[in-house]
DNA sequence: TGCACCAAGTGGCCTTACCATCTATCCTGT
DNA sequence: ACAGGATAGATGGTAAGGCCACTTGGTGCA
């Protein structure tokens, strides 16, 4: 008969990476505070054991994921890192990156969201965050108004300020990234009319009925007007397959 | 007078970041499609006018994203690996692991995507599909009756089926991005009773109602049942305040 | 006391070299 | 003619040694 038993993949183990497994942990475990110093290269290979070249790649891969950073003089050495969020938002960028989407699934996911920050940012947001919403969708109308070239930037800047007003920091690196994409995805497809007042007009329109909407806190119509603004806006350069779906799922249809 | 140019940082280059930056873009950009080969890295070494070693640090980094693979032999070189969770799902323990990322977060941000990916299984799932997931909760039921070891890989299982019922592999990515993180969190910080039987025949309970909504398309309630279901099993390691932002958000308070 | 200088150590990069492994090809045996 | 194994070449993994620019900390001079 045989065994059960089920045998796991023999993949080769490389010493940088093993190099890489200890500092980690050792960072991870708190053994090496925020702040503190590594070891220089010199020294960690004769404590590793290996040559320079193979620690130096260690510390290569440590400092690509945010962790370390080289400091060099007497009495340098790799210093630990505060953890900073942005390695989270490059891996979301690089996933979107190499995955070859297509414009149903990103704005979809833009869809989820941005109506779940919108919610959570009626929910819960505080008095400075208001304040500061306020100023960016203030400064949007100005923009629009002026036809100023700087729409792009004031109209991400509020939605950045929803975001941040979630309260969750995921959300905001994702929707980030996710944002770059679908601008990226555009940009790339199709030249927009960047002198078409009236579409800036009508977004300032829009926000401000979501800005509104999340300073009485109802979280509900929030995210409601964030998922049907984003739908509106883009579902004209979906297929008609998808934009059925795309009703289906905001739940306009049945 | 003093002019008003702003000059910006002069912060030094390092070659071996360069050769990133350019393999990233050209991979990003399409140049090389999944699966293709770049140079090897002795004529990468040529191309770049540098020495094996800084390109070897190059593509450790590459590497470290997931973008790369190296490959031996002849007509070897490095590969262009397909999207994968890992990274992202790593980035993630790295922050968490780090304290700049707490549960409630990830909780929450979990509980979005797989509301919103159950509503989409639901509405847009193919009858093929809809034969994986009966097939897994099937799987589920078994393990569970049996209390044999592999129940939490065919959780996963259910779950990986309903992300990609969702037709979004953004949603699915992601999903499986946080959902390991989440595990590995969970089995870091308490030893849980793995023998504990009914808590797994209540996962099977919960996921069959799943399954069932979904079949009959009730997104709305397919919806409700993954995002309480969450909150339900994880809430109690939140603090008071988490919980009851999480019970807001999920409609229930008030 | 202040400041300029200097020496030591650090990371950045290069050169050369060897090894295990993998692939493609060829060559042998059938 | 074909199947299969041996072989040769290229690849990545690692090592050793060395040079350079720069940062740092102390030292000695004004």
């Amino acid at each position: 008969m045989t065994s059960s038993h089920s045998f796991t993949a023999a993949s080769p183990v490389y010493t940088y990476q093993r190099i890489v497994e200890q500092i980690e942990h050792a960072i991870l475990s708190g053994d090496f505070p925020v702040g503190s110093q590594l070891p220089s290269e010199r020294d960690l290979m004769g404590q590793f054991g290996v040559s320079r070249p193979t620690v130096r790649e260690a510390l290569r891969v440590l400092q690509s994921m945010g962790l370390l950073e080289p400091r060099p003089g007497t009495r340098g050495g790799p210093v630990v890192l505060a953890p900073s969020p942005d390695t989270l938002g490059r891996s979301f960028r690089t996933m979107l990156g190499t995955a070859s989407l297509d414009l149903a699934e990103l704005l979809q996911y833009r869809i989820i969201l941005d109506g779940s920050a919108s919610e959570l940012a009626a929910i819960r947001h505080t008095d400075a965050e208001l304040a500061l919403m306020r100023e960016a969708v203030e400064r949007m109308r100005e923009s629009a108004e002026a036809d100023a070239p700087d729409f792009a930037d004031a109209d991400l800047a509020f939605h950045e300020r929803v975001w941040e007003a979630s309260g969750n920091q995921i959300l905001a690196l994702s929707g980030h990234a996710v944002w770059g994409a679908l601008r990226d995805l555009l940009q790339r497809d199709a030249e927009r009319s960047p002198g078409d007042n009236s579409v800036k007009l009508e977004s300032v329109r829009i926000d401000t009925g979501l800005f509104e909407a999340i300073e009485r806190r109802d979280a509900a119509e929030a995210g409601r007007i964030a998922r049907t603004a984003l739908a509106d806006r883009f579902s004209s350069m979906l297929s008609e397959s998808d934009q059925r779906a795309l009703e289906q799922f905001l739940g306009r249809a049945q």
